[in-house]
This record gives C-alpha cells, sequence and structure tokens, in this order.
DNA sequence: CAAACTTTGTGCGGCCACCGATCAAAGTAT
DNA sequence: ATACTTTGATCGGTGGCCGCACAAAGTTTG
C-alpha cells in the first residue's frame, strides 16, 4: 500500500510538535541564500512581502540573522539585506574510525574552526573511546579561535551501519565490544546539546554533498577507501539508508569469483581487494616477481606503498592499478544499480590521485552499457580525510535548519555592536 | 547544497496550482480505509470532526465516495459509514513488451476488469505498435462487463529507460526505431484522457508494492525475468529513478568476467547469464553432455525447458539452475547496495517457482555479510505475468489520488440509486 | 426501565496564517 | 521636475481549521 501514517505531512500548517514551519522555511532559504532581502525571499518563495515581512521580524530575536544595511537598488528604494550569520554559533563534528577518533569544530557553514584527531583501539574499548571522544570536544571548544559562541550539538560519525529504527544502537557483528549500544548520550548531557549519530560513510556522502563537488546534484554517492572499504549515498537530498540502514555496502560486491576468501565467507569480494589491507597483501604476494622494487626486503605499510607508486615504483604501480580496477568494476556495478550524478572517492587512499582515478574510469567506461550512466562524474574528495567528520557536523546543521528550536540562544547584538 | 526550489513543498497550505490539499488526502485516507466513518478519519488524521464534516462534503460530489449506511456502534450514536467506490471508474494499463501488447482494465483497487494482449515486433514497429494499443484499449473498453463507466487515463509501460527530465524521451539506444519518442499523446487525446508513461520494471515494482506482497515495506526491488533481464524499485512509496532515469539496471551487473561477452560490449553481464536467450544458447551448449535429455535432436523453446525442467529432466535443471546462481549473486549485489525489504521476482521464468527459488536463496545466503541484508523477504510475484500492466494502471491510480482533480466527473447515483 | 454516559455528525463563532491594498520612503528613468 | 519602481511596514480581510455546543442515537448502570 501507501501512505501509512504521515498522510499529513506538510498538510497541517502548524502540527502541535512543530510551530510555525514557515518561519523555518524561510530560515533555511536565507541560509540558502547567504544574504538576502526581503522582497527577495517573496520573490523566491512565491510569497507575499507583507508575510515575509512579519516572518522576519519573527526570525531575526533568534539572533541567527541580522540586518546588514541596504543593498544596491532595483530601480526603486533600496533594500535592507539580511545575512545568515555563520558564526553566530559553532558544531561538533566527531569521526569514530576503526583506529583513531577525530574531532572538527565548525561554524554554520561547514568552515572547520578546530581539529583534534588521535589515534585509539575504537573498536576495542567503548569507555576509553567515550572519554577521549569528550576530551577532544573539550579542547576543541577552549582552543576555539572565536570562544564562547554556544553549541547547536554534536554529531557523530560511528564505523558501523546504523538502524534507522534503533538509532542509538550498534552492529554487534562489526562492533562487539560496545555491545550494540554507542552510550553517548552522557556526552550530550555533559555539553548541554543534542546528540547526533550515523554511519560514517553516510556522513562522508552528507559533508561532500553540502560543501564538496556534489552540491546541488540529487543522487550522490560516496566511497571511502581507507583500511576497508564503505560507500553512503545520498538520494533526493537526504541520507539513504535502505530498509535496515545497511544501504551501500560496497564492501561485499562480488568482483571476482575466483578470488580470495573474505572474512563474510565467501570469495572475491571488493573488500578483499581493495584497501590498505589487500593493498599490502597484494603487494607482497607480487614482490618476488619485482625483486628490484623499493619495497624490497623489509616489512612495508600502506603509506609506504602509495608514496612508491607515486615515485613511480613498478611494483606499487601494479598493485595500485589493480585495486583501481577493481574498484572500477564495483563503481560501474554501483552506477547500474544506483545511477547517482556523482560518485566521490574519499579516504586515505585517494591521495593518489589520477594513478588511481585514471583506470578506475577506464573501467567505469567498459563497464556500463547505457551512457547517460557511464556520465555520471567520479571526482576524489576536495575536504579529504575532514569529510566524515565535517559530515557529522552537517547533520546537526541539517537538523537545526529543518527545527529552529534546536538552534541555542543566540544574544542578539545591540544596535551599538552591530554598528560597530 | 540543499532543497532548491520546492522549499514551500507542503508548506502553503493551499498552492495556486493545488487548491484543497486536505480534500486529497482525505480521499486517500478513506481510499486505504476502503470502509471508515467521519469520527474514524478525524481520529487517524488528527484532524477535528467538525473539519472532516466539511471536508467529506466536499467529497462526496465528486462521485468517488458514498455513504453506504450505517455501522457497529462503539457506545455512542452509529456511525455513517463511507465506502471508497472502486468501481466509479476505470484505467486502462498498457505493457509494451520486447515482443507483444498487452493491456488491463482496471478498476481503482487494481483489480483487472479486462486483459487484451497480442504479439507484435514492437521494438521495429512504432506506428503499428502504437495502433494495436488503441486498438486493444478500444477492445477492454467495449468488452468491460460494466461498461460505460468513465476512463481516469491510460498508464504505458515501455521497455526503455525513462528520463525523468524528458518524461515523452525513449532511449534511442534501446529503441533506435521509436526515434527517441513514444508518440502516445495521440492515444490521450483519442480517449479524451492523460496518458502516464514508464518503465516496465519500475511499473512491476509499483504493482508488487501496491498490490503484491511488497505492500506496506519502504523498499521493494521488482526483478523481471522474461526475454532479458530488468529491475525497478520503489523506495518510500516512490519509483526510484535516479538520476537520468536508469536506476536499477541490474542486466549489466559484472558476474563473471571470464564470461561471455554482452551486447554492452564486456563480459559476465548478468544478461548473458540469466533471460530466455541465454536459457536457450546454454542449453544447446551442455546438449552434448545430456544426450539422453528430452530436449535433445530438436530445436527447443524456452518454454519447453521450463517444462522439462519442471519434469525433472537432468539438462534442464542444470542449466535452471545455473541461471538461479547467477541472478542471486546479482540479487546479493543489489541487496548489499540498496537494502530493500523485499524482492519480488517477476516475468515468465518464475513459473519454474522453487526451481528458481531454492538455489537463489541459497546463493544469496552465501552472499551477504550482514545479516538483516540476507533477512530480506525473496519471493515470487503473485500478479504473475500481469504485474508490470497492472502497475501502469496503478501509475494513473496513484497520480490521482496525489491529485483528485485527475478524475473524471461521476454520476452521482440518486437517493433512489444508492437505496437500491 | 429510567437515568447517566458515549459517540457521531453538524453548525457556529473564533483564531491565525497569509494575502492584497495602501502608504511612506527612497531610489531610477525621462 | 515629473513619473514610475521598488522596498518594507501596516491593516483589514479571507479562508482553513479548531473548539464548543447541540441534537440524535446508541450503551451501560442502578
Amino acid at each position: 500500500m501507501f501512505n501509512e501514517n504521515p498522510i499529513w505531512k506538510g498538510l497541517r500548517r502548524s502540527a502541535p510538535d512543530h510551530p510555525r514551519p514557515l518561519a523555518d522555511a524561510v530560515l533555511r532559504l536565507i541560509w540558502n541564500a547567504r544574504r538576502i532581502s526581503r522582497a527577495e525571499i517573496a520573490r523566491l518563495a512565491g510569497l507575499s512581502r507583507s508575510t515575509v515581512s512579519e516572518v522576519v521580524g519573527e526570525i531575526l530575536p533568534l539572533g541567527l540573522v541580522s540586518e546588514i544595511g541596504e543593498g544596491p537598488s532595483r530601480g526603486g528604494r533600496r533594500p535592507i539585506v539580511l545575512e545568515f550569520r555563520d558564526d553566530s554559533c559553532v558544531i561538533l563534528g566527531v569521526e569514530m574510525g576503526g583506529a583513531h577518533v577525530a574531532v572538527a569544530l565548525t561554524d554554520l557553514r561547514g568552515r572547520v574552526l578546530a581539529w583534534e584527531t588521535r589515534g585509539h583501539p575504537v573498536r576495542s574499548d567503548p569507555a576509553g573511546t567515550r572519554r577521549l571522544i569528550a576530551e577532544l570536544c573539550a579542547r576543541c571548544l577552549e582552543s576555539s579561535p572565536a570562544g564562547g559562541r554556544p553549541l547547536v550539538g554534536i554529531g557523530v560519525a560511528v564505523p558501523s551501519p546504523v538502524d534507522p529504527s534503533r538509532p542509538d544502537g550498534l552492529s554487534r557483528v562489526v562492533m562487539p565490544a560496545w555491545e550494540g549500544r554507542h552510550g553517548l548520550e552522557d556526552l550530550g548531557e555533559r555539553f548541554g546539546v543534542p546528540i547526533f549519530v550515523d554511519n560514517d560513510a553516510n556522513l562522508g556522502a552528507l559533508a561532500e554533498h553540502w560543501w564538496g563537488q556534489g552540491g546541488g546534484v540529487d543522487h550522490l554517492a560516496y566511497i571511502k577507501v581507507a583500511t576497508g572499504v564503505g560507500s553512503g549515498h545520498i538520494i533526493g537530498g537526504e541520507i539513504y539508508r535502505g530498509a535496515t540502514g545497511v544501504a551501500g555496502e560496497i564492501g561485499h560486491l562480488a568482483i571476482d569469483p575466483q578470488g580470495k576468501r573474505c572474512v563474510c565467507g565467501l570469495r572475491g569480494c571488493l573488500a578483499t581487494l581493495v584497501g590498505g589491507q589487500a593493498l599490502q597483501e597484494r603487494a607482497a604476494e607480487l614482490l618476488p616477481e619485482f625483486p628490484e622494487s623499493t619495497l624490497a626486503g623489509r616489512p612495508f605499510t600502506v603509506l609506504e606503498i602509495e608514496d612508491a607508486a607515486l615515485a613511480g615504483d613498478p611494483l606499487a604501480l601494479k598493485v595500485v592499478g589493480e585495486v583501481a580496477k577493481h574498484l572500477g568494476t564495483a563503481v560501474a556495478g554501483l552506477l547500474n544499480l544506483m545511477n547517482p550524478s556523482v560518485v566521490v572517492l574519499g579516504g586515505d587512499l585517494v591521495q593518489l590521485g589520477n594513478l588511481l582515478l585514471d583506470p578506475l574510469r577506464d573501467r567505469v567506461k567498459n563497464r556500463t552499457l547505457i551512457s547517460s550512466v557511464a556520465a555520471a562524474d567520479i571526482v576524489i574528495s576536495e575536504l579529504g580525510p575532514r569529510s566524515v567528520a565535517i559530515g557529522a557536523a552537517t547533520l546537526v546543521l541539517k537538523a537545526s535548519l529543518g527545527d529552529s528550536r534546536l538552534f541555542p540562544e543566540i544574544p542578539v547584538p545591540t544596535v551599538e555592536e552591530a554598528e560597530r
């Protein structure tokens, strides 16, 4: 069937749980435009100027929007320019990686004001991780160049699927030591703000959609290639989670039925062929054929393989080329099935640049029938390793722009301060 | 960024292009409930009884809903029961297949009132196909057991991707003779109703979601295995089209890199391994190993292979088992990437029943890491070969329930007629 | 069996979101 | 200088929806 309960979604002008939706919508519009006059809002939104005047009168006391002077005339009276105050408050975005924690403090435009990161055995030490997150959050807030601004909320990216029906839960399979719960409620209480949690690849996708090259497209896929490989999707501006919150798990697509056995119990998963660990294993495997390689005769890290490839080492180049082709096969499958407008590659491996991108694009071109699918842009993240933490902060921003009551009280500048 | 233009989606109580959205919402609610009192509507929708009374007063003259008497008391006055009149008008659903045309006449509950089908070289003969569609539509309307009921619209399923930005277009690649346009506007003019067009697999998915086992789930995938193989998706109650309208093309997923060359120019696509043609080729290939097979020594059709498999012929069983496993690999990839709640199998091949389903489910269980993904239901369509045509009619129903002005004028029965 | 209570559907006054008209202020075109 | 435009504020009006009151018709209770 269809339309079960949310029949009234958007139909009632003021639901008891969300008064004045119009004010929020206008606030979003101002955020989008950054600087805009009341008359312009009326034109864009199809509202009357009188309504916009009234609504703006409600918004101004929130402290998120200021009148910053007059704009150029369009043939008549000069408009009063409203500006969204990106710096009126701050947001914390936390990335829980497999082996590290990173925290970003951002403003309301996704700019990173402070950045803290530290290695930690996240998977095996839940309590220590929670303590570390709180510590790094506090350090970010203290070190902030413009301290004392109110905090909106804390977004947390976890390296586990998040079931939409149990937002406080974690996968017991992926993170057994965490016993199925992230237990981050205390973090919110300590800082007195709400907590938002989602999967890391999903939040990377969100960040790329809001701030990266995926701006303005309807459907974006983000692929994170680090120790492992995962992917997240934005469809119609929203994070796509699937029925049970595990959508977009590109890691166990079948690439080569004759391939290595994977932890999931089958052969030739993308995860066995792509990612840091696979890179190391494959390099060790091919070493006998390349005795002259700079990697020969000693243990080596993933980073060293990447550096060797960038320096032109034939073994490293071969390994990277193979990885790129396997990834290309998976991306082709993803394009065929989900048909996104943009695929953004993130994670450590993307520092390889065109060494990764060129063979990947070649493989995709060969593996997609319909030209419009192959026309999808495949690009490397400009946000780099920070995209997941930024995405976590963006999750808070997105929620707050959807319901302005989530914003904290902001001291409204007096006339003298505003004129200063 | 986000939220480009449809910022006001659902925020304005009466957009100039859609007055009285509440009446439409209540109409949908009545459709959902089939029989319901005003008071019950008020409870379900969170509206006041006075508002519901007023809105129902607007809806009754449309002729789509009737008062059919009193219901049981709940401890007070007995309610007046409103019933959605499923038989108040009819819808035509057209399936353009690769080699045939089928037309279903349905009521407003997806019931098939008339069914016409005829083989035709659809791909190569656009003009003849258009004539044939019009003829079959006319026959359906004439042969209808309850003739004379007004027609709401005509939905058409085409065997080609449909770009959401060009709804009147067809793929020049898949159907070159059609020159990129379906040219079905005349059909609508001839019958004086609007035309709705979408991809066949998408509409099969829609039908399964509204009428089949996929009822009530948020995300459903439909896989059609006939001459070829294609798939469609319903996400959040809506047809998912992807960025360029070609989402869900499962046919060219890479299954076996060492496999046969495909028309798309690469090896081991699902389309080369699954589907009627692949079945025939594979059976011919294996024939020497099975001289005792009932298929030996003569040309055979796909249907004969299926019958032979159902009768226990070892060659046919082997071929079908292989197909099922390949399909299972593709379905596993689909589950990993899109994470639907239900996968519905349709098309001709599903008459194989468990012969297809059992090995497919086995393969899926082995190829999905996370249990919640593997927990997706994989079922065979109950609508059978009619699902695509029914889905085409459902497209019209869905659009009309979203905007009741699309319904035709219906003669409202007088009091005497209603009491009869 | 009468009295008390419930439920349904309708009518009416009222609130509030939003609009249109109007106006003052301040610009541009001629 | 004059006519026209544009902006933003104000104010009265419209219409969607609600709360309340009420009649009708049921059920429960003493």
